[in-house]
DNA sequence: GCCCAGGGAATCG
DNA sequence: CGATTCCATGGG
């Protein structure tokens, strides 16, 4: 992909834009559909999908609220200016990674006749992006995950917000540690988090008291290493670990199996799939796999 | 090894 | 429509 650069910067009834090119082959629409974050919506108008070939999401991230648009091959970010794109969202929607690069090694990894298959998981999934997320909202997050789908999943976690995160303009940040310590157990309970409520609360303790230093996690040398601290969470097991680590530490080559990944392994990979040999881009491996088998079954 | 925990979405009959 | 299944983890 070449490199990004900022078309323009203005206000648009009082709200900060900018424009984003050389971010065509960025898709808002896969990445936040594919199920790697729960705290974007599409606005009233694309709530069926994309229109005309636009898209536009809308929520809230490192305590700011945007509102994501894709028309044309131009990205355009409301509420951001130019400064806030190069500190926050040009990091956050993992722009400046060479996917091109990326796919070819991830399509060539595997045998000729598995390679196949990766080919057309990269095809059907071209666009996708993993995001760059906050560590302590991706852990708390996957944890409300196991067990669970993903509307409720987000119906959770904005409850959590409004609850218990900070006020923001255009509405509310993920709870801290320590906010979700002082409400409790039987306040998260409250919210229909059923038997996770526990798990939230033994995660937020660990990680507010320090037992648990999750800058540490992101920097560990290696995935066993990180795994092995997450894994003390109660409530935290492989998947959940994964999942995180993926998503919120950039641990890219962590390689969550949940029951659509077994699912491609049976229908996809009779003779096994040793993720291992992706290195370090087995997480986008998993993306694009998980991505063909769940939302776009019959394509390609 | 087996069942259950809460709950709502998805799928089935 | 109602009934059943699904889901990731830990504890009894």
């Amino acid at each position: 992909m070449d490199k990004v650069y900022i078309i323009e910067e203005g206000v648009l009834d009082g709200v900060p834009y900018v424009k984003i090119g050389g971010a065509e082959s960025f898709s808002v629409f896969k990445s936040f559909d594919c199920g790697q974050c729960f705290r974007f919506d599409p606005t009233e108008e694309f709530a069926d999908g994309p229109v005309n070939g636009a898209y536009e999401v809308e929520g809230v991230a490192h305590g700011r609220y945007v509102r994501l648009r894709e028309e044309g091959g131009v990205l355009t970010i409301f509420g951001s200016d130019a400064a806030d794109f190069d500190s926050i969202w040009r990091g956050y929607l993992a722009l400046d990674e060479d996917y091109d690069e990326i796919d070819r090694l991830v399509t060539t990894a595997l045998d000729e006749a598995d390679s196949a298959v990766m080919l057309r998981a990269a095809e059907v999934s071209h666009g996708i992006r993993i995001l760059h997320q906050e560590p302590w909202e991706t852990l708390c997050s996957f944890i409300i995950s196991q067990n669970n789908n993903i509307p409720r999943i987000k119906k959770i976690i904005s409850a959590l917000c409004e609850n218990f995160g900070e006020k923001v303009e255009g509405g509310h940040a993920f709870p801290t540690p320590e906010a979700l310590v002082e409400a409790g157990e039987e306040r998260i309970f409250a919210l229909k988090t059923g038997f996770r409520a526990g798990y939230i609360a033994d995660a937020a303790r660990r990680v507010a008291s320090g037992e648990i230093d999750l800058a540490a996690v992101a920097a560990a040398e290696t995935y066993e290493e990180a795994e092995r601290e997450l894994l003390q969470i109660r409530g935290v097991g492989p998947k959940v670990a994964a999942c995180a680590l993926l998503f919120g530490f950039g641990k890219s080559e962590a390689f969550p199996v949940d029951t659509w990944m077994k699912k491609v392994a049976e229908r996809h990979f009779p003779r096994g799939l040793d993720h291992k040999r992706f290195g370090k881009h087995a997480g986008i491996a998993q993306q694009y796999l998980f991505y063909m088998e769940r939302y776009a079954r019959g394509e390609g």
